[in-house]
DNA sequence: GCAAGGTC
């Protein structure tokens, strides 16, 4: 059945299911501006009469019911839905949701799935109807934004329910509830039978490849050894003024080339610049923000969490200061009354004298930017123009940068030069350089006032001129560390590689700081693992390799793909998980002591009687007394060794005190310095 | 109690 079905063609009481009361809401005004409301205890619900049907609109909020067993142990591969209240009790508001539904279902001829046109929107609509109502008498709406028009085409043109969506999505649910939940109970298992305690593990598709990610770069970091390298610094002199140029060729690697080249550039008196360059460029306005972008611009100018930042933004919403903030998009919706909202805007004092501004730069005509990125359901964050009562500090920061940037995507480019100047030893055979950037025009720049772009100036040199050398030396320097990734740096690599959604990211990253996985560095922004941090994915790493990887995702994507256009059947993708899962499973199972006592000795329940020789480790000992990390470690510190004496004269003795006394040494390192080599 | 997903 392919032929679509106007909602006003259908006779009889009409029952159509939105996603959220926002979206209710819109829908009711979009079928008719003279719908009715009403409140049914804290709920409100639409009502749009016509001659020959009655239509309710009601909403959901969001999922309703959730996979459960009341089966303990593993592996169990038999799940319920059940209303989401019942299983989670910090979400009672959902239960007088369902009870309305519920009624409102039994009570009608059709039904229309109207939440989001996602897998997600899906499965929401379908269970609400399969459980409450009558499958066979639903139809689905498909809009891809909540535009007037967008919902009066999506009404004009009902389809049968989306059985390969639905279908798809109920998929996603229960791999996601069978990996986690089995992977999860056996690692919890196996430290109960070990040691006889109860501690709460996890593990899951995304979740786990985040902590992966998070372990591969602190053993890098745990594991770093500085190498020295030489820095030429010049100082030259014109009309009186001090210049610092840098040395094209930094840095060097060995400290005797560096000392003679010194010495020759010394040799001269004067440099000649051979080079000025100056380089206009163009820098267009940010787009308007999605969420990730949000938390990224929090986090860089305020220092907030991922987690925070959505939590605030939520609120905002709620209080109807700003539009839909878990979404991916950076466009804003086409119909949107930029004006109207702009002069709601200026009658906030600290922003009248920016949307004056900007309203006489553009004269009025508002083109905003927009960006690459889309999300099915909502379009970009904007302010929607309501005027903020009494705002929280946190708040007012939040709804500061969401108003700034929604001014700036409407703003001229920003017009910026880049300038180089080059001067050489008269032989040319050494080549110095300074370089900067300067702002020609602010442009956008001055909405969204948030960039270190400086109106500097441009030292005045001309092609041919001499400049005196006043000083040249020598400056030793040492190369660095991988950074400590932060909460911001970890919600932007799963945004880089896709896992998770606008919605789960922030929570899942806290997720791995409650299963104390990960903890906040003293004395940084950073992160750290803790030692079961490092446990569980070995263990993981030894038994369930699928689940360290983004590629779990990417072959759940496409089995996706696969049930929507009719190739597999979700049966079919679910046996074959069962089938894998299981062996798995059975092969831990074997193993199930052994990895227990692992967990166990990194929790620091028991005491290992082989335990590595640094005092501080947990580990086995498995090379020579030593763990696996801290055997690597001692390797790496004679490896180096090599390095550094062709770099500099130096003994082994001096090159791991200098080692022992660096803040750039890894961790780990250090250790062995300690314990071994000294 | 354990996942990941939606939204107040």
């Amino acid at each position: 059945m392919s032929k679509s079905i106007r909602i006003w063609d259908l006779k009889g009481r009409i029952l159509v299911i939105a996603e959220k009361p926002k979206a209710a809401k819109k829908i009711a005004s979009a079928l008719s501006p003279t719908h009715t409301m009403k409140r049914i205890g804290s709920i409100t619900i639409y009502e749009v009469d016509s001659y020959s049907s009655s239509i309710i609109i009601a909403s959901s909020v969001g999922h309703l019911y959730q996979l459960h067993t009341s089966l303990r142990g593993y592996p169990v591969y038999s799940y319920e839905w059940i209303p989401l209240h019942l299983a989670d009790p910090s979400k009672k508001y959902i239960r007088e949701y369902l009870e309305v539904l519920g009624k409102l279902c039994r009570g009608v001829d059709y039904y229309v799935n109207a939440c989001d046109y996602d897998i997600e929107g899906s499965v929401i609509g379908y269970l609400i109807i399969k459980f409450n109502g009558d499958e066979r008498k639903a139809f689905r709406a498909r809009f891809s934004s909540l535009t007037i028009e967008e919902l009066r085409k999506a009404f004009n043109n009902l389809t049968r329910l989306d059985y390969e969506m639905i279908e798809a999505g109920l998929c996603r649910h229960e791999l996601d509830w069978i990996w986690g939940i089995n992977v999860s109970r056996a690692l919890m298992k196996a430290v109960e039978d070990a040691v006889g305690e109860k501690i709460i593990l996890s593990a899951g598709r995304v979740q786990t490849p985040t902590l992966k990610y998070v372990v591969d770069k602190v053993i890098e970091r745990n594991l770093f050894i500085p190498l020295p390298q030489y820095n030429i610094n010049i100082t030259v002199e014109k009309n009186g003024e001090k210049i610092r140029l840098e040395y094209t060729g930094n840095p060097v690697e060995k400290e005797r080339d560096a000392r003679n080249i010194v010495e020759k550039i010394r040799g001269y008196k004067y440099l000649i610049v051979s080079k000025v360059e100056k380089k206009h460029h163009i820098l267009h306005p940010p787009p308007p923000f999605n969420l990730g972008d949000l938390q990224k611009e929090a986090a860089r100018l305020y220092g907030f969490s991922p987690a925070e930042t959505q939590s605030i933004a939520e609120q905002l919403y709620l209080d109807a200061l700003i539009s839909y903030p878990r979404t991916n998009s950076q466009k804003l919706p086409p119909t949107l009354d930029y004006r109207r909202i702009l002069g709601n805007i200026s009658s906030i004092k600290s922003y009248r004298n920016l949307v004056e501004s900007l309203i006489s730069e553009t004269k009025g005509v508002l083109t905003p930017v927009e960006g690459e990125k889309e999300d099915p359901a909502h379009p970009a964050i904007y302010p929607t123009g309501v005027v903020p009562g009494r705002l929280t500090e946190k708040q007012w920061a939040i709804y500061d940068l969401i108003v700034k940037r929604f001014l700036a995507v409407f703003a001229p480019p920003a017009k910026i030069v880049h300038y180089v100047v080059k001067a050489a030893t008269p032989s040319h055979e050494y080549v110095f350089e300074t370089k900067g950037q300067v702002i020609e025009e602010y442009g956008w720049l001055k909405y969204y006032n948030f960039h270190n772009y400086h109106a500097g100036k441009i030292p005045v040199l001309k092609e041919g001129e001499l400049l005196n050398i006043v000083k040249a030396t020598v400056s030793e320097s040492y190369t660095k560390p991988p950074k400590r990734l932060t909460k911001t740096d970890l919600l932007r690599w799963m945004e880089s590689v896709e896992i998770g959604t606008e919605a789960t990211r922030a929570q899942i990253i806290e997720k791995l700081f409650e299963r104390k996985y990960l903890y906040q560095h003293r004395k940084s922004s950073g992160i750290d693992v803790s030692e079961i941090g490092f446990g569980v994915v070995e263990i993981l790493e030894k038994f369930f390799p699928d689940l360290l990887s983004v590629e779990l995702t990417r072959k759940f994507e496409k089995e996706m793909d696969n049930i929507r256009s009719g190739v597999k059947k979700r049966s079919e993708v679910l046996e074959e998980a069962r089938r894998v899962l299981t062996e798995l499973l059975g092969k831990f199972d074997r193993n199930r002591i052994e990895a227990g006592k692992q967990l166990a000795l990194r929790l620091k329940i028991i005491q290992n009687t082989r335990k590595c020789r640094v005092s501080s480790c947990y580990r086995e000992g498995v090379v020579n007394g030593l763990c696996s990390h801290h055997a690597n470690a001692v390797k790496l510190v004679r490896e180096y060794y090599s390095e550094w004496g062709r770099r500099k004269d130096i003994t082994f003795n001096e090159y791991i005190d200098k080692l022992r006394k660096s803040k750039l040494t890894g961790k780990w390192v250090k250790e062995v310095i300690e314990s071994e080599l000294t």
